[in-house]
DNA sequence: GAGCACTGC
């Protein structure tokens, strides 16, 4: 389609708010360095034609220090010839903001109607990053650049040619528009932190760019991994994608390592920051922790030391804050991190000092300057995925060289810094790996499968994954949703599976928001599923819990956690004049408001797949068609009671129910929304169901007669004798219409 | 009788 050079932009077609045209002579993909050099120093915006402003020459003559900015010349000569680039560059390049400003200007995205997109992992990047863009172009934030990410679209069509945006976004953009023909190039940015959505675009763009001859791929990330990245995207074997690189801008980091392994990391650690207060120069320290519970017991442990030292010795030290970072501190106490650090006692003194014990939090999505100072024990939490009992945990293991190299980066951000390792030179030389394995290969991804068959994808199996998660993996997600009636026995998309996708739920949730209707209460479903998609609504400080728990005693539903969580949402509804509600019953307002935000886009998109809004009746009955219809999307999370504990149908899992439980008996039958493996494998957020309901609504799940014999098959056969029994000779169990 | 690494739709 565009095999011939488009036209050259000519005076004459634009605004004449101003006379001349600053791009005059500018041809699409074949535009120089020279031409945008002097279109940035003019004094008209080509993009608005509007005089340039004065703070725009100010950010001008910064932007022009970046690195990347001097090799701009370079940057557009590999841009003319190749279609997929390679592009690294440390912190502090530049690359994020300057890169996709260089090609809108070759791109001319705003003479053609398309977009310029670039993605990146996070939503508060995504909206910063392009705040700082439209500044840059001097333009307005929503106009000519904008973003778009979940629950807040900052673009206009239109006039928007520049769209930052998650990786998330863009994928679901992707399922309705497969070859994301909107858009003449993409960016896709960290590549290297190798999300979910990164590995999914990246497969599906390298196939999109075969059938798009005219569409452009940058990948932009981290050094470690270039090359990976530069064979994926080759044309053929020998000929890797170009790669481009751009130098960091960053301070020296001095780094140290311990003689001997550390077996106490969180005591060792303890002592380091003490040994830094002591003997190092002034600076603040960043200090990296694995959970909420180590870092807050961390931080009790140094403030008593340091404590103790100033008062030995009020000369020799200076004072010492400790701030714990975690995700699930309120907003406000995370600012603390950017507090000051405490003053000195006088001006003879020693300086005084910050301390930040965080998770891994600092390592990507926070920066916080004037640190000096790393200390990285090499542990952090992460997520592994079990295909066999389908289960996903938390633990604590060993960082990889990359994200050591990371944590070490950010003592160098404001002056050369120092890193101090807990562990040998040689375990990080011959331990530690390469890279964090990637989420694909560390995830349930039955989410992931639904998504790609959603996106065209016949054989998963085969599918150009950068790195391939196991069969094992797929076969578990593909099973599932075969079940759900997401997929026929062929693996083709069914028209449920189809709606399913749209929704941004877990399949189980998907379906049964979906099936809820039949069940006369999607009303009550859809709250039930926005309060399971938020962080948990419960807070129980640590010196007022009985206090918490009796709060959450008279909001509960005996007969299953759902239930309480609609309770809870309906009550603070009904109280929403009550500012202390959420506070006086010990429940998180910030994880409600969200739950209403989350309630909010999934009603739009039941409006749009014509999935009715309905509510009838209350009380009891209600409560009851509200369990049914829970069946119709947890009917394998389900647990049977055989003397004193649970066992889970099938996998023959023995499971406790989580003490947070609310039920006030231990009914045969529970449905669990999560299984989690902390002390001891826990089901969590549980409610009673009907065996009668399992083998009706998911008649072809419970297909017991081909089950191996045990206590769960005889017991789900003597209500199927009894039910039969009980229907004479007529058909035995009919099965709703439903998918 | 116990948590909740971090994101994203």
């Amino acid at each position: 389609m565009h095999k011939d050079t488009p036209p050259p932009i000519h005076p004459g077609d634009a605004s004449k708010k101003i006379s001349g045209e600053p791009l005059y002579g500018f041809v699409p993909r074949r535009v120089t360095a020279r031409q945008v050099q002097a279109a940035l120093d003019g004094d008209v915006n080509p993009f608005n034609k509007l005089p340039h402003s004065a703070q725009y020459k100010k950010i001008l003559e910064v932007r022009k220090k970046l690195p990347v900015h001097v090799q701009m010349a370079e940057f557009y000569e590999m841009f003319i010839k190749h279609q997929m680039i390679v592009i690294v560059g440390e912190t502090g390049s530049g690359k994020t903001t300057q890169i996709p400003q260089f090609v809108c200007y070759s791109d001319l995205p705003h003479a053609k109607g398309k977009l310029v997109a670039c993605t990146q992992p996070r939503r508060v990047a995504a909206m910063s990053v392009a705040k700082r863009v439209a500044d840059e172009m001097d333009v307005t934030l929503g106009k000519e650049v904008g973003y778009s990410i979940r629950f807040e679209d900052m673009t206009e069509p239109g006039t928007t040619f520049l769209k930052y945006m998650t990786d998330g976004m863009l994928l679901r953009e992707a399922m309705n528009d497969p070859d994301l023909n909107r858009y003449s190039t993409i960016i896709l940015d960290e590549a290297h932190e190798r999300t979910l959505a990164t590995d999914i675009l990246m497969g599906l763009l390298k196939h999109v760019a075969r059938r798009r001859p005219e569409l452009r791929l940058i990948i932009m990330s981290a050094t470690l991994d270039a090359q990976k990245f530069q064979r994926y995207f080759s044309i053929n074997k020998d000929s890797p994608a170009p790669l481009f690189k751009v130098p960091g801008r960053t301070h020296p980091v001095e780094i140290f390592y311990t003689q001997e392994p550390e077996p106490d990391y969180v005591e060792a650690a303890i002592r380091t920051v003490l040994m830094i207060h002591r003997a190092e120069d002034e600076g603040d320290v960043l200090l990296f922790l694995t959970g909420e519970e180590e870092i807050e017991d961390a931080c009790r442990k140094i403030k008593i030391e340091a404590d103790d030292l100033l008062n030995q010795d009020p000369d020799a030290v200076g004072p010492l804050i400790c701030i714990p970072l975690y995700s699930s501190l309120p907003p406000a106490q995370q600012q603390r991190i950017f507090d000051p650090p405490p003053p000195r006692r006088n001006p003879d003194s020693p300086a005084g000092r910050k301390v930040i014990v965080a998770t891994n939090i600092a390592e990507t999505s926070l920066t916080i300057d004037g640190i000096v100072y790393v200390v990285d024990p090499g542990f952090s939490k992460q997520k592994v995925y079990n295909p066999r009992i389908r289960v996903e945990s938390l633990l604590v293991s060993p960082i990889s060289k990359a994200s050591a190299q990371q944590r070490a980066g950010r003592a160098g951000r404001t002056k050369p810094g120092k890193c101090f390792r807990l562990y040998t030179e040689k375990d990080f030389m011959k331990e530690l790996e390469d890279q964090t394995h990637p989420e694909i290969l560390r995830s349930n991804l039955a989410n992931t499968v639904l998504e790609l068959v959603k996106l065209g994808i016949k054989d998963l199996v085969r599918f150009d994954y950068v790195d391939a998660p196991a069969p094992e993996t797929l076969m578990r997600a593909l099973e599932l949703l075969n079940y759900l009636a997401a997929l026929d026995d062929e693996g083709n998309l069914t028209a449920l599976g189809g709606i399913m996708a749209e929704f941004p739920l877990d399949p189980q949730l998907a379906k049964m928001l979906i099936v809820s209707p039949d069940f006369k209460c999607s009303n009550e479903i859809l709250t039930i599923v926005s309060m399971l998609s938020v962080p948990n609504v419960w807070l129980r400080p640590n010196n007022q819990r009985k206090e918490a728990d009796q709060a959450k005693a008279l909001l509960t539903i005996p007969d299953g956690d759902h239930l309480t969580l609609l309770n809870v949402y309906n009550s603070w509804m009904q109280n929403l004049k009550d500012p202390n509600w959420s506070w006086s019953n010990y429940i998180s307002q910030r994880a409600l408001l969200q739950a209403e935000n989350v309630r909010q886009q999934l009603e739009s998109t039941m409006v749009r797949f014509e999935v009715d809004l309905v509510s009838v009746g209350d009380g009891p009955k209600l409560y009851q068609r509200v369990r049914e219809a829970l069946v119709c999307g947890f009917f394998m999370q389900v647990a049977h009671k055989e003397e004193k504990n649970y066992v889970t149908i099938k996998d023959s899992q023995q499971v406790s129910l989580h003490p947070s439980c609310g039920l006030d008996t231990q009914p045969e039958w529970v449905l669990f929304n999560e299984f989690v493996l902390t002390t001891r494998p826990y089901i969590r957020t549980v409610t009673v169901v009907n065996p009668e309901w399992l083998l009706r609504d998911a008649a072809n799940y419970y297909d017991i007669d081909s089950w191996k014999d045990n206590e769960v098959k005889r017991s789900l056969l003597r209500v199927k004798n009894k039910l039969l029994g009980r229907k004479g000779d007529g058909p035995p169990l009919k099965k709703k219409p439903k998918t």
